[in-house]
DNA sequence: GTTAACATACCAACTAGTCTGTATGTTAAA
DNA sequence: TTTAACATACAGACTAGTTGGTATGTTAAC
């Protein structure tokens, strides 16, 4: 039987190779996975992932940019995205992000994307650029919404949507490493509600106590 | 002749390895990063090597307390140390670490914990309360500061120090990978920028626009 | 002459990638 | 409708190079 069922769609090989590479990638990281874990993790023989991939880099490559649009279509999906009010949805945002994190008990698996842009960013450029992409489309969806929010809530306000955008991400993936280091997610739910209250105060919703 | 003049110091060759160590794995992480290419790079031969390190693993740990150690004395020997005001000694840290990053086109080499801390997690889980450690000590130390200057300044304020330096080291770890990433310190420097936006908007320093 | 501080040669395990084989289908000429 | 030619999707053995680590010197200080 054929596998391929459509021209545009993923053998069901491929597939498996692409999210056992993803899985295994996002645990220990590009070098210490080997080409033997992801095939034996897929059940699939070294001649089928050589038929797939011309090469280890090969598969990261595409399995950066899967994982990418697999975040992206989770978020484009989100019930926050009904959200009328661009402030609220904002917000909404956070929720679901913090929902999807999971409670602090259960650790985050991380973001293939943060894992494999620091260890590769030097001895694979051609990855590099990949993970970067992926990081500005991230912050690029996000700046919209903040944009939005912005125009309705606060034009006068003093912040760059772009800017916030970044800094969220920034924050995400560095608590993620402390979520990692640390094994547990307290430090990332904590720090995203700090984002929220640093929202809160750029958008004026939050009296500051007066310096006594 | 001897190279230890003391006994507890480290002699030459050692320090030589640790230094080329570090240098190696901050740029292209553990694994990348092999034993010939540490005794390369420090001009000594396999023998040197493990005569001074039982393994490879044992080398990084020693890495990772020495990159510590030594950032912890650069930030206890700082300018800023001396600033007798708590919430302007605050102040004066974020200054120094900009300083001390660079301008925007001189790229960070980043830092060594933030590197190691991802990629080696979960495959070598003793490391990993190494870099935990290295992570809490320098949260505890901002973290002083932090509370002093709530006290004097705003102790009304709703806010945990600690929980305030660990947003910190959170921000300052992700947005060094997004330097990496984008070859560039701009968001790593808009960042430090916003942190400390936020800081005076919790201290009430600045005046919030009002909804229009 | 014992020990610390290395140097050199070497090894076993591993790792990315290749090569050849093969089963199964597809296409199109006869 | 048979058949030859070809393509796709793997399987599995093999290889060349790398890697962490070891075993065995050698040298010089004490």
């Amino acid at each position: 039987m054929l596998n391929r069922t459509d021209k545009s769609e993923l053998s069901e090989t491929k597939r498996k190779l692409l999210d056992e590479g993803i899985k295994l990638m996002r645990l220990k990281g590009y070098n210490a996975t080997t080409v033997d874990d992801i095939c034996a993790a897929a059940g699939v023989t070294k001649g089928g992932f050589f038929h797939y991939f011309k090469s280890k880099e090969d598969i990261a490559r595409e399995a950066i940019v899967r994982f990418g649009e697999g975040r992206s279509e989770e978020i484009i999906d989100a019930p926050f995205r009904k959200i009328k009010d661009p402030l609220d949805r904002v917000f909404g945002r956070l929720d679901f992000i913090k929902d999807s994190v999971g409670g602090a008990s259960r650790l985050t698996k991380g973001c293939l994307i943060g894992m494999l842009a620091q260890e590769i960013s030097t001895t694979h450029p051609s990855l590099r650029g990949i993970c970067q992409d992926a990081f500005l489309r991230m912050a690029e969806d996000f700046a919209k919404d903040l944009a939005a929010a912005k125009a309705a809530e606060a034009p006068k306000a003093q912040f760059d949507p772009k800017s916030l955008a970044l800094l969220y991400i920034s924050i995400f993936q560095g608590s993620t490493m402390m979520a990692k280091v640390s094994e547990s997610n307290d430090v990332l739910l904590g720090n995203i509600e700090q984002f929220r209250q640093y929202l809160k105060l750029l958008f004026g919703l939050t009296a500051v106590k007066s310096r006594n």
